[in-house]
DNA sequence: TTTAAATGAATGAATGGCCATTCAGTAATT
DNA sequence: AATTACTGAATGGCCATTCATTCATTTAAA
């Protein structure tokens, strides 16, 4: 029962119930009584309520970046570290389907209303898939003609978008495998017929 | 000076400032100032807060997947069909930016938190996709091991969030050409080099 | 044509409920 | 006994919603 015990229950709390009623209908209350301790006890642990939220962000997410990180600096493929960086952040999220239901509704909002909260170690994470493609161009592996700026950004939101079939979908019985290979199927070598791909 | 008139004058504020603020930040009043009209006029035409919002789904999303619609009905080509989709999407998303925030930002809350709201018409819209996919496979123009129903989150993903580059990022400079080019460019040939692509 | 009544739209101040936060008091630990 | 951790009821501020009143327009009567 010391500091850090409570303060990991109340962000795993507050994670199920953020998932659960999103961040503006979640009652300090509720995640109080998810977290078996008394309302005011939560403000020993953290200032206000959005401290709360950017905590789980900081927190959680942190865990899962050094995660994937680690994972990837033992590869040196492109090919492969796209696969790596694919399969870990599916396995992430269906795994945690309530942090996964946080980063993927309520950052969005709150990196838009705390403008001066960016949550960096998100941004470094997405990054990543910027740096991989740009060593796969020098490698020559990856065309030239791609922008991996707007590459990033095509492979990050159909990564998360893919994602949600856990959470919202009726559908949800895909497995990671399945969903990671369709991912990189199409952002390798695209839904073209190879006969058709002299085209374009 | 009629009925639909300020209907549609409310409409438009609450999406600028549902935008702005997001929609639990977002005061009546801020609306109504916006607006130009009385607090109490609003609930003339809306039943309550939630009810602007649905409203915005429904009667602005209404007429972009009316719009879309229209212009893929001349259409044959799987191929085409999908750069009219997305270039068309771009295009309003980049034209209208607080309807694309409220879209990328609030849509996906309030389907989680109303559960029998569901936005047929959105769900209608991404469907389009699903179903020409379906549609090149039987043309055999895509292959037929990609699984239509990820390939549509896939593409919709990936739509959604480099359309973002219009309201998040510093280099938002990119044409709807430009990213409509290296999304198709990506989902239908792939990244990889032409003479790589016979690993996969 | 003028004046008066009726209708309906619009207003915005007042209400009431909700809930984040506080803090005086209690319990546990040293 | 003193210190530290915890509790949960009470406070205070905020804001969606209401509704008595005003304003504008139309209709009817004189």
């Amino acid at each position: 029962m010391k500091d850090i015990h409570k303060h990991s229950k109340i962000i795993t709390a507050a994670t199920k119930v953020f998932a659960k009623k999103g961040f503006f209908n979640a009652r300090i209350s509720d995640i109080a009584k998810e977290a078996k301790v008394a309302d005011g006890t939560i403000y020993l642990y953290f200032n206000n309520k959005y401290d709360i939220l950017i905590s789980v962000f900081e927190e959680e997410i942190g865990k899962i970046v050094e995660q994937i990180k680690k994972s990837l600096a033992e590869e040196t493929d492109p090919r492969k570290m796209l696969e790596i960086f694919a399969t870990k952040h599916l396995q992430s999220m269906k795994k945690n389907k309530n942090l996964a239901e946080v980063i993927q509704i309520e950052l969005r909002q709150t990196n838009k209303l705390i403008k001066d909260y960016r949550n960096n170690k998100f941004s470094d994470y997405t990054d990543l898939v910027e740096e991989i493609i740009r060593l796969g161009q020098k490698q020559n592996i990856y065309c030239l003609d791609v922008e991996p700026g707007i590459a990033k950004r095509i492979f990050f939101g159909a990564l998360e978008e893919v994602s949600r079939v856990w959470n919202t979908s009726i559908d949800g019985h895909y497995t990671v495998d399945e969903i990671s290979g369709q991912l990189l199927k199409i952002f390798l070598s695209g839904i073209l017929l190879p006969e058709k791909n002299a085209a374009r």
